[in-house]
DNA sequence: ATATATTATTTAAACGTTTAACTAATATTT
DNA sequence: AAATATTAGTTAAACGTTTAAATAATATAT
């Protein structure tokens, strides 16, 4: 029923020649003549011929594929990462297969298993825990593996591994700056999963920050937003029914911090006069209009296509001996959710009803 | 170096019996005693045996994986569809490739050969034009295909092929309604692509309303979005330039929606109170607080879960003889943008500075 | 004219599986 | 006891490629 392709075969038996001097004849073998490559490329361009990459990833065990695991595909941060990634694996002539993990560690295994047996050349992991046994395992077996965004922090591994990822303790101290310097000392932290780097570095970054700065460190300023909007919007709701509640709220990423924006605006509380509001990614949603979210942000698309970039350098030369450790630096981009811009956002019930 | 995993050959090895045996002892072939099929998976687990799916889809022609190809992967629309479509395929034990085409079709055809030669079993295409060759190819070999999102709107293969398609001339004749009954007679039209079906029918389903109305249709009132920021931003400029520009805007997406969103706040103007707006998707972006774009959807992620569950019926059957042709009804999703609810969101100017 | 080098191709094995067909041993039927 | 059936494997070929090694044919050097 479906009709098949040529193969090599099939040229061969046109050309009348053996299969393998196709193959040769196919990628410009010296060793075959002029005359019958150019024999065998028109054959192969009349037959259509598309080789088959079953077949020679498995004798040559080279597959021109990378394997990229994410928390998800619908958070705007991993898409625009993912974009970097396929992006810069295609410039190579490389393809991309993504599976994504959803925070889970055994759904990362069998993710990661998939994806070898399927013979990829390399593994972008951009979901990996501090110290996640799946990655331990794949270096264990030598096999190529880039990590992005996340990366290991334990002593024994984070020397072995190439990464790319954000600079995270300044990206936090930027963000917990800026909101001092518009003069907040009571600052909230909806902090990420404490199990990923990214979520311990930036909490670690905010602390820090309050320490130099003599602000006493209290822990009910910071709750668990765990990466994800459901359990940031009841975070927010925790800070927000403090006795004493913070007059600005720090959150580890941007799509947590467009739940604590929900949260705020859903207690009738404004935004930033009621409290002011930064997140981390400078994801798209932030900036429409309405939104003007201030976030700290690095350059996403370009870390994605950092970390294909080593990862495929590493497969060509089939394993270097260098470990890349490459620290993206965070920027400040203010909108108007910190109060340093002249606007405000408003709960519906301060406006009240008109039409 | 890198550290290679057990194959069956190392399972016979160990176990004294053939290559063969074990391939069959694996999956519990009757042929093979309950003894030597209990001690084969007792050492596979020790070698911590992973089938090599190269091999097994070069000689068995499945590979239990599908290939996807959407325009982009950015746009929140597509990202959770290839939810929908990477939860579907799990359910059966596939998983999926995939690759972006950025509406350009020799990109399309690049991206289907590989997907094809990388074996896939059958595919997924939601970035088909009106008549695209790429599909029309597909077709022809008869290789297991649904569409989803856009279809092929020519006579003769649009009842040949499978599609999940939403209902876009209900939805646009929704979106046009609403605003009528909110008084707008003047309505200015961002359209998609019209090479597209969804560009296509949502721009005939809002011809068709004005026409069932008797309202003129006007062409300048009608522009090309291209499905993408940029393009209906400035699409969105050309309306608010006509002299006598309209009171309300329906974008065929509310990725464009949320571009013309932002063109109408620049020009100064208010929403909606001098302009209404509505879009089509509903995407994630489109409801929150501060966006409340109203808007026509349909159940994004079911839509791709529902297509992937045709083709991996198809590809289980070997092809059936049927064709599936599945359209989503859309609802209306009214928020804040189309004056409908007591809210409204200026422009910087009009509220201008306040601190 | 013989030995050596060069060129163009073929042969054969391999990658890791699957599967149909064959075989040997044991069990059941007549 | 001979004929037949059942069980539990083994053998061999295949999937579509690649690649090292062998070979044959021709050209060049001695």
């Amino acid at each position: 029923m479906i009709k098949k392709k040529a193969t090599i075969k099939d040229i061969a038996k046109v050309a009348k020649i053996t299969p393998a001097a196709v193959s040769m004849a196919l990628k410009d073998h010296p060793r075959i003549s002029k005359a019958t490559r150019i024999n065998i490329h028109k054959i192969a361009k009349q037959l259509n011929y598309q080789p088959n990459f079953l077949a020679r990833a498995l004798v040559s065990k080279k597959s021109f594929t990378i394997g990229v695991t994410v928390p998800n595909v619908t958070d705007s941060f991993y898409a625009e990462l993912l974009q970097g990634l396929e992006d810069g694996a295609s410039e190579f002539g490389f393809n991309t297969i993504q599976c994504s993990t959803k925070n889970i560690l055994a759904k990362e295994k069998s993710n990661i298993d998939l994806l070898r047996n399927r013979g990829v050349d390399g593994l972008i992991i951009a979901s990996a825990e501090n110290e996640d046994p799946n990655i331990k395992s794949i270096i264990d077996d030598g096999f190529p593996l880039v990590m992005v965004n996340r990366r290991l922090t334990g002593k024994q591994y984070c020397n072995v591994v190439d990464y790319v990822v954000p600079d995270n303790l300044s990206g936090a101290d930027m963000a917990m700056e800026h909101l001092y310097s518009l003069g907040h000392r009571r600052i909230g932290v909806i902090t990420g999963l404490p199990n990923t780097s990214t979520g311990k570095e930036r909490t670690e970054g905010a602390k820090r920050f309050l320490k130099n700065n003599g602000i006493r460190i209290e822990s009910k300023l910071f709750v668990n937003g765990g990466w994800n909007k459901e359990t940031a919007y009841s975070a927010t709701n925790k800070l927000l029914k403090l006795p004493d509640k913070p007059t600005a709220i720090f959150a580890a990423s941007d799509e947590m911090a467009l739940a604590a924006r929900e949260a705020i605006l859903d207690a009738g509380l404004n935004i930033p006069s009621d409290i002011a509001l930064i997140g981390f990614d400078n994801i798209a949603p932030a900036q429409y209009r309405g939104i003007d979210l201030s976030s700290v942000g690095i350059k996403t698309y370009e870390m994605g296509k950092a970390a294909i970039k080593i990862l495929i350098e590493k497969v060509e030369r089939r394993m270097s001996p260098m470990v890349n450790k490459v620290t993206m630096k965070p920027e400040l981009f203010i909108r108007k959710t910190c109060g340093f811009q002249a606007y405000e956002y408003r709960s519906v019930q301060s406006i009240g009803l008109k039409m």
